[in-house]
DNA sequence: ATTAAAATATACTCAACGGGTATAGTTTTG
DNA sequence: CAAAACTATACCCGTTGAGTATATTTTAAT
């Protein structure tokens, strides 16, 4: 029950393009270093928050990353779906099929988790990083 | 970001039980037709749940599985520490040495998930079995 | 046009974990 | 003592996590 290493490393990687306030491209090498990221993975992270429309590049010389939103636009919750994936505190909310007494009429269990769920999604979406920004 | 499915099916079997309020022993092999469980599955969970105090077991001819507490004192919470152990939303929420930015300060990002964890924490300890007896 | 600096795409590795199964053993009661 | 139960330990095997490697493409400066 956590979030993984690459979705940690999405948060710092984000973080720390807020605090350029989308000014200036910043590399990925640049990133890495400031956030002891090893940067082969963090360029492989990196895609994933720009197909989310969370940060922008820029390929050649003087290129580099960039936040394409103003950071009180992007929350926790954003990061972590475009890394991860979106959340199911549990596999039959994502899918009825995985329930094993799948047709039973309503499970109990399965509605609790998904009240617990939702208000894990809302906190997540709740904090934005304009809001980390010391 | 889940709940595994040994949690799940301890879930299911802790809320078997609560059904029979302690009243007398039930097997392995009917918590799992009732359940939907691979009983040798269900075998290795059980032993969790027992050590932490949420069910009790007794071997031999007429033994089985029965609650060892009142199922209002017996939250989710309880149940998915008593299988999957203590919640860390992050590692570095676990232990500071897994953040590689190790030494700085206060990491904004950390303690916000703290405070996440806190909330989940607290909500999966407010429900109990007694309210998920229809 | 060429070169160098950047990101991108794809594929690979390797250990750990999830979800189970199998075997052997122990306790209890009849 | 035999049968019904739980217990302990070890194994299996596919997936995921975390990261590395290689080759390619885009861009800007010269």
């Amino acid at each position: 029950m956590n979030i993984n290493q690459a979705t940690d490393y999405g948060f710092r990687a984000v973080l720390y393009l807020a605090q350029k306030d989308g000014r200036e491209w910043t590399d990925a090498h640049t990133i890495s270093e400031h956030e002891v990221i090893p940067i082969r993975f963090l360029l492989k992270i990196m895609p994933n928050l720009i197909r989310a429309g969370i940060v922008k590049s820029q390929r050649g010389i003087g290129g580099g990353y960039a936040l394409a939103r103003n950071p009180k636009d992007v929350s926790l919750l954003d990061v972590v779906e475009a890394i991860e994936g979106p959340i199911y505190l549990n596999r039959c909310l994502e899918n009825e099929d995985y329930c094993s007494k799948h047709g039973a009429p309503v499970c109990k269990i399965h509605r609790t988790l998904e009240e617990i769920q939702d208000l894990l999604s809302s906190e997540l979406g709740r904090r934005n990083f304009a809001d980390l920004l010391d």
